[in-house]
DNA sequence: GACTCCCCCGGAAACGTTTACGGGTTGCAG
DNA sequence: CTGCAACCCGTAAACGTTTCCGGGGGAGTC
């Protein structure tokens, strides 16, 4: 800036405003215009400095590599670059001390704001929130006194989708492989298993429960240890990576799916189609998450004052083939028809 | 900061030094540290001004949402995080344009460098490149007299590995469904596919080839097209979503896999497991250059006078059943055992 | 012709740090 | 007691912008 002053013959301050477009005379922005040319580019952190934003956002889930994070990731990133804004990702595990730290190193104003996917949430979490100098966006289910923009979806609902798809489909001992019960998913599904099998009269059956990470690896290991000691005629996943590992655990203890055992996973994603048979799922909407959590940010972003807000994408079932009625699965291997426009940008 | 070196009674550059733990007396340690207690954190921007580094690094791949991309940017991220640094992430769609915009953006120094997974290689890349201030490393194949750092594979000897295990497996007309051919691997793999059947022996019949993009959507459609117009006895696919299109193309045709045809597709990724039958693929060690492209980053913004370095990953090939010889394939629908500690960070 | 208004420009402060420099104090040895 | 070194600390410059403020000049109005 100096330098295309220099070269200009005017003064920085009349540099700047002619390169932002404000003020300046004709004669002086043809100089500083023509000084400029050769390669001058503003440095962004000074910029920054003297702006007090940075244009970045940032995003922690828990694991990049989860089909569902890919997903979420993919619409936050969307939007986020929409708006002129980068996207800054962190992938914490579900390690909680590191999202503390992430949460709390946001007081050094690195970035204009954060999109928390939080799966354990804890008192130290809200209160590096609620000291927060930048605005937070948190994905997943809060306490319903937390003063945070939320994102939710409502996993309970969406398990007694599943549950209720089954038993009309006439399944009697559903199994259910779990994620851990200190995560919020994990253990809001479980208590939306016992409570949607309550609420149709159904027996629970602590054998047909089974609990592993949101993994495929250990979803089939889980999947396996409960075939070891109980017979389900249906099976819902907590998860989709959940799902496929629980269909090969069934298709390698020879179960013919659905026909001896229906499969229901949740967090629909491409996977769930691409795997055979394909997937029922209980969708809770990963991406449409992501989007409402980037656009809710963005809006505080642009105006603090607002109130918190709570979002909720309402869970939706989508049959496929691996909870298809007996009776409507086709005898031959054969993945359903080509789903035109189901994704690409 | 002000705030601090004055509650301490001390003045503002003592005030950093302790904090920074560079020199400082005793006493006014202690009245530092004591003033700074509640709640005094750097600005990192003004930080990053002075120090003239932002420990951010950005990662500019085509699309989030696909397995290759997610591997390799879990990959990345786990490196940069290691290192303290923060990672960025750019879906650039593979837009040229938009690659470029990114690159020169690099010149704003808002970020320490940069890893580029590129896909189309134009001179002006190049040239971004060559002018950035900041180190670029690039993932994918470069002209050899680029002086860029650079990670790649050798998706010709991959393409040649598929063949020359569908050959011996008694395979003669292998068809071809390839990505664009505007793309460097695209025009790769086809180069590949050529030079390994010339190599053979074996006729080149370009009915046999298909071109989509790298989408399940358009794998499946462009299989569709292959197959109805020739009769491959097995099918190289160059991309693991190619493939998975491919498979379901092939099944919905009511060809066996791999009995009927043989299937192989290229980027190996936990999903070629997932999918039934279970994938053969060359594995391009998308994770494994995600990873040594972070590394040579990292290495070159600390020390920038390194000369540029270029590393490969060799392609390997994974058989799986779906291009099993036919008398290996087991009856019945049997996904293989479970790969224990395949993945998991 | 004087006054007002407006526009344009340059100087300088500000953003929040780090760090070079120099003055002062202390301690030790001769 | 003096000289020297070591050590602390504060002042101020620097990083590269944006923006406030005041001065100067031109045009318009009475």
């Amino acid at each position: 800036m100096h330098t295309v002053a220099a070269r200009a013959g005017v003064s920085i301050a009349s540099a700047s405003r002619v390169l932002n477009g404000v003020g300046g005379g004709p004669e002086t922005v043809r100089k500083v215009h023509a000084a400029a040319e050769v390669g001058y580019v503003p440095n962004a952190v000074a910029r920054s400095l003297q702006s007090q934003r940075t244009g970045l956002v940032a995003l922690a889930v828990e694991d990049l590599g989860n089909p569902v994070y890919a997903a979420m990731t993919r619409a936050v990133e969307e939007i986020v670059a929409a708006s002129g804004r980068q996207l800054l990702v962190h992938a914490t595990g579900g390690r909680v001390d590191d999202e503390r730290a992430l949460l709390r190193r946001l007081a050094n104003r690195h970035v204009d704001g954060m999109i928390a996917s939080l799966i354990r949430v804890t008192e130290e979490h809200l209160a590096a929130i609620g000291d927060s100098p930048v605005p937070v966006v948190v994905v997943g289910r809060l306490g319903a006194d937390a003063a945070v923009d939320n994102v939710r979806t409502d996993s309970r609902a969406g398990v007694a989708l599943a549950v209720d798809h089954l038993l009309a489909a006439g399944r009697r001992r559903i199994g259910f492989v779990n994620g851990p019960l200190d995560t919020v998913p994990g253990a809001a599904r479980a208590a939306g298993f016992r409570a949607a099998l309550a609420a149709r009269g159904v027996e629970f059956d602590d054998r047909l429960v089974e609990v592993g990470d949101f993994r495929y690896d250990a979803g089939r290991a889980a999947t396996e240890r409960l075939l070891a000691r109980a017979r389900p005629d249906a099976l819902l996943c907590a998860d989709v990576l959940i799902a496929v590992g629980a269909l090969h655990a069934l298709l390698a203890a020879g179960h013919r799916v659905p026909d001896d055992v229906a499969l229901v996973g949740m967090d629909d994603t491409e996977l769930a189609r691409m795997v055979f048979p394909q997937l029922s799922s209980v969708s809770l909407g990963s991406a449409e998450r992501g989007r409402r959590a980037a656009e809710l940010l963005l809006q505080r972003i642009a105006e603090p004052g607002l109130p918190p807000r709570r979002e909720q994408v309402p869970p939706r079932l989508v049959v496929r083939a691996s909870s298809a009625a007996p009776s409507a699965v086709p005898t031959v291997a054969v993945p359903g028809p080509l789903e035109l426009g189901a994704r690409g940008r």
